[in-house]
DNA sequence: CTGCTCGTACGATATTCCTCGTAGTACGGT
DNA sequence: ACCGTACTACGAGGAATATCGTACGAGCAG
């Protein structure tokens, strides 16, 4: 009863407050640099259980805890999902050319080693 | 007597077996991530103790010692010193525009945070 | 040969991180 | 009210990492 049901909020880092080494760190996970490249090629918010990742439930929600704590996310409630966007703009401002740098080395390599 | 003295070689990948994780992971250490800056600006080959790191040499050591194994420098032996180098057409080869856009927004960071 | 400098190797420690399982909350449908 | 789905919180285990100190090796200057 403190402010309105189903307005549940969650902290994200202001543009100005992102780190280099807190996004480097984040992108550097295979799991979630899988999560970021998908989230990059979808048009659309994607909830967390739209990703078929290696790992379980548990280690799902850490991941987006991290990319989101890093700023390379936003997060939203959308009824009992929770919804998943990159932070494309925000990124682009701080950090110009490093979010599509590392999406396209990441296809490069993902062509060079063979879909792994 | 195998082969010759000062013939002292380091492992080094091979630039088709670069991974973009292991080197976003290099470089998302502070560390790490100014030992890089350093070597961007120097046209020269640096030795190790050239850089004045908040940590001893032991942990130094240990830092480059990623840095060459993710690929991200060169190392060899001049003397009794290791000279670096930034494997810039290495990189650029398989990660177009990563090292600048990395090299890049970490300026802008400085720039942005107070030379922190 | 004797130091001196540069860097390494090894062991130790503390911390972080990835992973999981279980239990629980929030929301929507029946 | 009840159940199912989506996600979280907490705790725990195990691996990786960052850090250090000490002891050591390789080369250079006397």
């Amino acid at each position: 009863m403190t402010t309105a049901p189903t307005a549940r909020t969650l902290p994200h880092p202001e543009r100005e407050a992102l780190r280099l080494e807190a996004v480097l760190h984040a992108l550097a996970d295979p799991v979630r640099l899988r999560v970021v490249r998908e989230l990059a090629v979808s048009e659309e918010k994607l909830p967390c259980s739209s990703f078929d990742l290696p790992v379980t439930k548990s280690t799902t929600t850490h991941h987006f805890r991290v990319l989101r704590e890093s700023g390379v996310i936003r997060q939203t409630y959308r009824g009992t999902a929770k919804v998943s966007e990159l932070r494309r703009t925000d990124l682009e401002a701080v950090f110009p050319g490093l979010l599509d740098s590392v999406l396209h080395s990441a296809a490069r390599q993902e062509r060079r080693l063979g879909s792994g």
